[in-house]
DNA sequence: ACAATAATTGAGAATGTTTCTCATATTTAT
DNA sequence: ATAAATATGAGAAACATTCTCAATTATTGT
Protein backbone atom coordinates (compact mmCIF):
# COMPACT_ATOMS: atom_id res chain seq x y z
CA UNK A 1 0.00 0.00 0.00
CA UNK A 2 2.56 2.40 0.52
CA UNK A 3 4.56 1.14 -2.40
CA UNK A 4 1.76 1.03 -4.13
CA UNK A 5 0.95 5.03 -3.30
CA UNK A 6 4.60 6.13 -3.60
CA UNK A 7 4.17 4.12 -7.21
CA UNK A 8 1.24 5.83 -8.25
CA UNK A 9 3.06 9.63 -7.33
CA UNK A 10 5.94 8.36 -9.45
CA UNK A 11 4.15 7.37 -12.25
CA UNK A 12 2.49 10.50 -12.25
CA UNK A 13 5.51 12.71 -12.19
CA UNK A 14 4.41 14.86 -8.85
CA UNK A 15 6.35 14.91 -5.55
CA UNK A 16 6.17 11.88 -3.52
CA UNK A 17 5.55 13.29 -0.04
CA UNK A 18 4.72 12.19 3.58
CA UNK A 19 0.66 13.74 2.81
CA UNK A 20 -0.21 12.11 -0.06
CA UNK A 21 1.08 8.48 0.54
CA UNK A 22 -1.23 8.95 3.56
CA UNK A 23 -3.95 10.45 2.00
CA UNK A 24 -3.88 7.34 -1.04
CA UNK A 25 -3.54 5.08 1.82
CA UNK A 26 -6.74 6.08 3.46
CA UNK A 27 -8.25 6.47 -0.09
CA UNK A 28 -7.29 2.26 -0.61
CA UNK A 29 -8.15 0.95 2.90
CA UNK A 30 -11.51 1.91 2.23
CA UNK A 31 -13.08 0.11 -1.05
CA UNK A 32 -15.84 2.22 -1.21
CA UNK A 33 -16.53 6.39 -1.82
CA UNK A 34 -15.49 8.77 0.87
CA UNK A 35 -16.62 11.80 2.48
CA UNK A 36 -14.06 14.37 3.86
CA UNK A 37 -15.38 13.88 6.88
CA UNK A 38 -14.64 9.76 6.43
CA UNK A 39 -11.18 11.03 5.27
CA UNK A 40 -10.63 13.21 8.01
CA UNK A 41 -11.21 10.83 10.70
CA UNK A 42 -9.40 8.24 9.18
CA UNK A 43 -6.10 10.49 8.86
CA UNK A 44 -6.85 11.78 12.40
CA UNK A 45 -4.81 14.29 13.35
CA UNK A 46 -2.05 13.41 10.82
CA UNK A 47 -2.59 16.20 7.80
CA UNK A 48 -3.78 19.31 7.52
CA UNK A 49 -7.03 20.03 6.23
CA UNK A 50 -5.93 22.91 3.94
CA UNK A 51 -3.20 20.11 2.83
CA UNK A 52 -6.22 17.40 2.25
CA UNK A 53 -7.98 19.70 0.23
CA UNK A 54 -4.48 20.25 -1.52
CA UNK A 55 -4.00 16.92 -2.04
CA UNK A 56 -7.29 15.98 -3.13
CA UNK A 57 -6.48 18.62 -6.03
CA UNK A 58 -3.67 17.39 -7.14
CA UNK A 59 -5.00 13.44 -7.08
CA UNK A 60 -7.54 14.91 -9.52
CA UNK A 61 -5.34 16.76 -11.43
CA UNK A 62 -3.83 13.26 -12.71
CA UNK A 63 -6.60 12.24 -13.12
CA UNK A 64 -7.26 9.37 -10.75
CA UNK A 65 -9.33 11.01 -8.43
CA UNK A 66 -13.35 11.21 -8.80
CA UNK A 67 -15.24 13.58 -7.02
CA UNK A 68 -19.27 14.10 -6.82
CA UNK A 69 -21.54 14.55 -4.48
CA UNK A 70 -23.81 12.76 -2.02
CA UNK A 71 -28.09 13.24 -2.15
CA UNK A 72 -27.33 15.16 1.28
CA UNK A 73 -24.54 17.47 -0.92
CA UNK A 74 -21.99 16.42 0.72
CA UNK A 75 -18.50 15.77 -0.87
CA UNK A 76 -17.87 12.50 -1.82
CA UNK A 77 -14.14 11.16 -3.67
CA UNK A 78 -13.21 7.99 -4.62
CA UNK A 79 -10.18 6.84 -6.15
CA UNK A 80 -9.81 5.49 -9.81
CA UNK A 81 -7.38 3.15 -10.33
CA UNK A 82 -6.55 0.73 -13.61
CA UNK A 83 -8.13 -1.96 -11.71
CA UNK A 84 -11.19 -0.29 -10.89
CA UNK A 85 -13.72 -1.21 -13.45
CA UNK A 86 -16.46 1.40 -14.62
CA UNK A 87 -19.31 1.07 -12.13
CA UNK A 88 -21.92 3.25 -11.16
CA UNK A 89 -23.26 4.09 -7.15
CA UNK A 90 -26.06 3.70 -4.63
CA UNK A 91 -27.05 5.68 -1.99
CA UNK A 92 -28.41 4.72 1.29
CA UNK A 93 -30.67 7.36 2.60
CA UNK A 94 -30.30 5.94 6.01
CA UNK A 95 -26.95 6.14 6.79
CA UNK A 96 -25.18 7.57 3.71
CA UNK A 97 -23.08 4.85 2.89
CA UNK A 98 -22.21 4.73 -0.31
CA UNK A 99 -21.90 1.15 -2.79
CA UNK A 100 -20.32 0.83 -5.95
CA UNK A 101 -22.57 -1.33 -8.36
CA UNK A 102 -21.35 -2.80 -11.70
CA UNK A 103 -24.53 -2.85 -13.94
CA UNK A 104 -24.72 -6.00 -16.93
CA UNK A 105 -23.36 -4.99 -20.30
CA UNK A 106 -26.64 -5.08 -21.77
CA UNK A 107 -27.76 -2.47 -20.05
CA UNK A 108 -24.33 -0.32 -20.16
CA UNK A 109 -24.65 -1.30 -24.28
CA UNK A 110 -28.14 0.06 -24.45
CA UNK A 111 -26.98 3.34 -22.60
CA UNK A 112 -24.31 3.57 -24.88
CA UNK A 113 -27.05 3.55 -27.71
CA UNK A 114 -28.98 6.00 -25.77
CA UNK A 115 -25.92 8.15 -25.54
CA UNK A 116 -25.63 8.56 -29.46
CA UNK A 117 -28.91 9.18 -29.92
CA UNK A 118 -28.58 12.35 -27.53
CA UNK A 119 -25.42 13.10 -29.04
CA UNK A 120 -27.03 13.88 -32.19
CA UNK A 121 -30.08 15.17 -31.03
CA UNK A 122 -28.54 17.89 -29.15
CA UNK A 123 -25.21 17.80 -31.36
CA UNK A 124 -23.13 16.95 -28.15
CA UNK A 125 -19.87 14.98 -28.25
CA UNK A 126 -20.29 13.45 -24.48
CA UNK A 127 -17.70 12.04 -22.43
CA UNK A 128 -18.94 10.94 -18.96
CA UNK A 129 -21.83 9.42 -18.00
CA UNK A 130 -23.37 8.32 -14.31
CA UNK A 131 -26.29 6.25 -12.95
CA UNK A 132 -27.06 6.53 -9.15
CA UNK A 133 -29.53 4.64 -7.61
CA UNK A 134 -31.31 5.96 -4.03
CA UNK A 135 -32.91 4.35 -1.53
CA UNK A 136 -32.88 2.83 1.80
CA UNK A 137 -31.17 -0.78 3.15
CA UNK A 138 -33.72 -2.82 4.35
CA UNK A 139 -31.29 -5.03 6.32
CA UNK A 140 -27.77 -5.70 6.05
CA UNK A 141 -25.99 -2.32 4.45
CA UNK A 142 -22.69 -2.33 6.73
CA UNK A 143 -23.61 0.87 8.69
CA UNK A 144 -26.89 0.79 9.44
CA UNK A 145 -28.39 -1.78 12.12
CA UNK B 1 -48.21 31.85 -14.31
CA UNK B 2 -49.37 34.06 -11.25
CA UNK B 3 -52.49 31.97 -10.58
CA UNK B 4 -50.35 28.64 -11.52
CA UNK B 5 -47.81 29.90 -8.65
CA UNK B 6 -50.49 30.82 -6.18
CA UNK B 7 -52.64 27.36 -6.97
CA UNK B 8 -49.47 25.42 -6.22
CA UNK B 9 -48.76 27.34 -3.07
CA UNK B 10 -52.60 27.30 -1.95
CA UNK B 11 -52.90 23.32 -2.82
CA UNK B 12 -49.78 22.17 -1.05
CA UNK B 13 -51.34 24.41 2.22
CA UNK B 14 -48.25 27.06 2.65
CA UNK B 15 -49.16 30.73 2.70
CA UNK B 16 -49.42 32.89 -0.24
CA UNK B 17 -46.74 35.23 -0.31
CA UNK B 18 -45.05 37.73 -2.51
CA UNK B 19 -41.24 36.29 -2.24
CA UNK B 20 -42.73 32.20 -2.90
CA UNK B 21 -44.52 33.54 -5.80
CA UNK B 22 -41.68 34.97 -7.52
CA UNK B 23 -39.74 32.08 -7.16
CA UNK B 24 -42.08 29.84 -8.63
CA UNK B 25 -42.63 32.15 -11.70
CA UNK B 26 -38.44 32.21 -11.99
CA UNK B 27 -38.88 28.75 -12.14
CA UNK B 28 -41.78 28.05 -14.37
CA UNK B 29 -40.32 30.72 -16.89
CA UNK B 30 -37.41 29.12 -17.25
CA UNK B 31 -38.06 25.58 -19.06
CA UNK B 32 -34.70 23.83 -17.71
CA UNK B 33 -32.50 23.20 -14.24
CA UNK B 34 -31.22 26.96 -12.62
CA UNK B 35 -28.27 28.02 -10.41
CA UNK B 36 -28.91 29.91 -7.52
CA UNK B 37 -26.88 32.43 -9.44
CA UNK B 38 -29.32 31.78 -12.73
CA UNK B 39 -32.43 32.72 -9.94
CA UNK B 40 -30.91 35.79 -7.90
CA UNK B 41 -30.30 37.12 -10.93
CA UNK B 42 -33.68 36.41 -12.65
CA UNK B 43 -35.48 37.47 -9.52
CA UNK B 44 -33.11 41.06 -9.54
CA UNK B 45 -32.98 42.43 -5.85
CA UNK B 46 -36.76 41.59 -5.32
CA UNK B 47 -36.07 38.75 -3.01
CA UNK B 48 -33.50 38.65 -0.36
CA UNK B 49 -31.08 36.04 -0.93
CA UNK B 50 -31.76 33.93 2.85
CA UNK B 51 -35.66 34.26 1.80
CA UNK B 52 -34.51 32.84 -1.63
CA UNK B 53 -32.76 29.96 -0.17
CA UNK B 54 -35.96 29.73 2.72
CA UNK B 55 -38.42 29.67 -0.08
CA UNK B 56 -36.23 27.03 -1.94
CA UNK B 57 -36.11 24.38 0.96
CA UNK B 58 -40.22 25.90 0.87
CA UNK B 59 -40.46 24.36 -1.84
CA UNK B 60 -38.23 21.46 -1.37
CA UNK B 61 -40.47 20.11 1.90
CA UNK B 62 -43.90 20.29 -0.46
CA UNK B 63 -41.71 18.12 -2.69
CA UNK B 64 -42.10 19.98 -5.76
CA UNK B 65 -38.34 21.29 -5.99
CA UNK B 66 -35.57 18.99 -6.80
CA UNK B 67 -32.38 19.64 -5.77
CA UNK B 68 -28.78 18.27 -7.36
CA UNK B 69 -25.64 19.49 -7.68
CA UNK B 70 -23.83 20.28 -11.20
CA UNK B 71 -20.01 18.71 -11.86
CA UNK B 72 -18.61 22.53 -11.55
CA UNK B 73 -20.64 22.19 -7.58
CA UNK B 74 -22.94 24.71 -7.71
CA UNK B 75 -26.46 23.87 -6.38
CA UNK B 76 -29.10 23.24 -9.02
CA UNK B 77 -32.91 23.31 -8.53
CA UNK B 78 -35.81 22.57 -11.01
CA UNK B 79 -39.17 22.45 -10.42
CA UNK B 80 -41.01 19.06 -10.51
CA UNK B 81 -44.50 19.67 -11.72
CA UNK B 82 -47.02 16.65 -12.42
CA UNK B 83 -47.07 17.75 -16.11
CA UNK B 84 -42.91 17.42 -16.15
CA UNK B 85 -42.25 13.59 -17.47
CA UNK B 86 -39.56 11.26 -16.14
CA UNK B 87 -36.45 12.61 -17.29
CA UNK B 88 -32.60 12.94 -17.07
CA UNK B 89 -29.78 15.61 -17.43
CA UNK B 90 -27.42 16.52 -19.99
CA UNK B 91 -24.22 18.54 -18.53
CA UNK B 92 -22.44 21.09 -21.24
CA UNK B 93 -19.14 21.59 -19.76
CA UNK B 94 -18.60 24.20 -21.84
CA UNK B 95 -21.05 26.73 -21.22
CA UNK B 96 -22.23 24.82 -17.74
CA UNK B 97 -26.17 24.62 -19.52
CA UNK B 98 -28.61 21.66 -17.71
CA UNK B 99 -30.77 20.12 -20.51
CA UNK B 100 -33.61 18.27 -19.44
CA UNK B 101 -33.21 14.47 -21.52
CA UNK B 102 -36.00 11.74 -22.13
CA UNK B 103 -35.09 8.41 -22.68
CA UNK B 104 -36.44 5.82 -24.45
CA UNK B 105 -38.83 3.62 -22.48
CA UNK B 106 -36.72 0.62 -23.62
CA UNK B 107 -34.15 2.19 -21.65
CA UNK B 108 -36.28 2.81 -18.36
CA UNK B 109 -37.57 -0.63 -18.50
CA UNK B 110 -34.12 -2.10 -18.58
CA UNK B 111 -33.43 0.04 -15.82
CA UNK B 112 -36.17 -0.48 -13.64
CA UNK B 113 -34.83 -4.68 -14.14
CA UNK B 114 -31.21 -3.47 -13.17
CA UNK B 115 -32.83 -1.71 -10.18
CA UNK B 116 -34.44 -4.70 -9.11
CA UNK B 117 -31.46 -6.79 -9.54
CA UNK B 118 -29.58 -4.47 -6.91
CA UNK B 119 -32.24 -3.98 -4.74
CA UNK B 120 -32.11 -8.01 -4.38
CA UNK B 121 -28.48 -8.12 -4.28
CA UNK B 122 -28.13 -5.42 -1.53
CA UNK B 123 -31.10 -5.80 0.43
CA UNK B 124 -31.83 -2.16 -0.65
CA UNK B 125 -35.54 -0.26 -1.71
CA UNK B 126 -34.74 2.17 -4.42
CA UNK B 127 -37.07 4.48 -4.30
CA UNK B 128 -34.89 6.89 -7.04
CA UNK B 129 -32.63 6.72 -9.74
CA UNK B 130 -30.70 9.77 -11.88
CA UNK B 131 -29.06 9.11 -15.32
CA UNK B 132 -26.71 12.12 -16.15
CA UNK B 133 -24.45 12.44 -18.82
CA UNK B 134 -21.69 15.30 -19.26
CA UNK B 135 -19.95 16.21 -22.35
CA UNK B 136 -19.67 19.53 -25.01
CA UNK B 137 -21.80 20.92 -27.20
CA UNK B 138 -20.49 20.47 -30.81
CA UNK B 139 -21.97 23.37 -31.70
CA UNK B 140 -25.33 24.60 -30.99
CA UNK B 141 -26.27 24.73 -27.05
CA UNK B 142 -27.90 27.76 -26.21
CA UNK B 143 -25.29 29.24 -24.81
CA UNK B 144 -22.66 28.14 -26.20
CA UNK B 145 -21.36 30.09 -29.64
C1' DA C 1 25.97 12.30 0.51
C1' DC C 2 25.49 17.68 0.02
C1' DA C 3 24.21 21.88 -1.22
C1' DA C 4 21.16 24.54 -4.04
C1' DT C 5 16.72 24.82 -5.94
C1' DA C 6 12.09 23.67 -6.32
C1' DA C 7 7.93 22.07 -4.43
C1' DT C 8 4.91 21.19 -0.55
C1' DT C 9 3.12 21.89 4.02
C1' DG C 10 0.60 23.86 8.17
C1' DA C 11 -1.85 27.47 10.30
C1' DG C 12 -4.75 30.75 9.86
C1' DA C 13 -6.87 34.35 6.94
C1' DA C 14 -10.00 34.99 3.17
C1' DT C 15 -13.80 33.65 0.26
C1' DG C 16 -18.10 31.70 -0.91
C1' DT C 17 -22.32 29.34 0.23
C1' DT C 18 -26.04 28.29 3.17
C1' DT C 19 -28.46 28.71 7.49
C1' DC C 20 -29.84 31.25 11.54
C1' DT C 21 -31.59 35.22 14.39
C1' DC C 22 -34.70 38.60 15.43
C1' DA C 23 -37.22 42.80 14.79
C1' DT C 24 -40.57 44.16 11.33
C1' DA C 25 -43.97 43.23 7.86
C1' DT C 26 -47.37 40.33 5.72
C1' DT C 27 -50.79 36.74 5.68
C1' DT C 28 -54.47 34.10 7.61
C1' DA C 29 -58.33 33.14 10.44
C1' DT C 30 -61.82 35.13 13.25
C1' DA D 1 -60.90 44.82 11.18
C1' DT D 2 -58.24 42.60 14.57
C1' DA D 3 -55.48 39.22 16.72
C1' DA D 4 -52.58 35.43 16.07
C1' DA D 5 -49.61 33.03 13.17
C1' DT D 6 -46.24 33.06 9.68
C1' DA D 7 -42.85 34.92 6.57
C1' DT D 8 -39.43 38.41 5.39
C1' DG D 9 -35.00 41.20 5.14
C1' DA D 10 -30.58 42.30 6.79
C1' DG D 11 -26.92 40.95 8.80
C1' DA D 12 -24.59 37.60 11.86
C1' DA D 13 -23.12 32.89 12.26
C1' DA D 14 -21.76 28.46 10.59
C1' DC D 15 -19.58 25.70 7.40
C1' DA D 16 -16.79 24.27 3.37
C1' DT D 17 -13.13 25.33 0.46
C1' DT D 18 -9.28 28.02 -1.23
C1' DC D 19 -5.51 31.14 -0.55
C1' DT D 20 -1.24 33.18 1.60
C1' DC D 21 3.19 32.91 3.24
C1' DA D 22 6.90 31.56 6.20
C1' DA D 23 8.87 27.22 7.41
C1' DT D 24 9.74 22.42 6.06
C1' DT D 25 10.60 18.70 2.97
C1' DA D 26 11.66 16.78 -1.54
C1' DT D 27 14.40 16.71 -5.77
C1' DT D 28 18.32 17.55 -8.69
C1' DG D 29 22.97 17.84 -10.06
C1' DT D 30 27.39 17.17 -8.43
Amino acid sequence: MLKKSKDILFKNNISITNPRILVLEALMESHNPQTIDDLQERLGNKVAISTLYRVLNDLKKIKILHEFTSPDNSTVVELLLEDHAHHHHLFCSDCGEIIDIEMSNEFENLLAEEIKKVEKQFNFEIQDHRVEMFGVCTDQCANCK
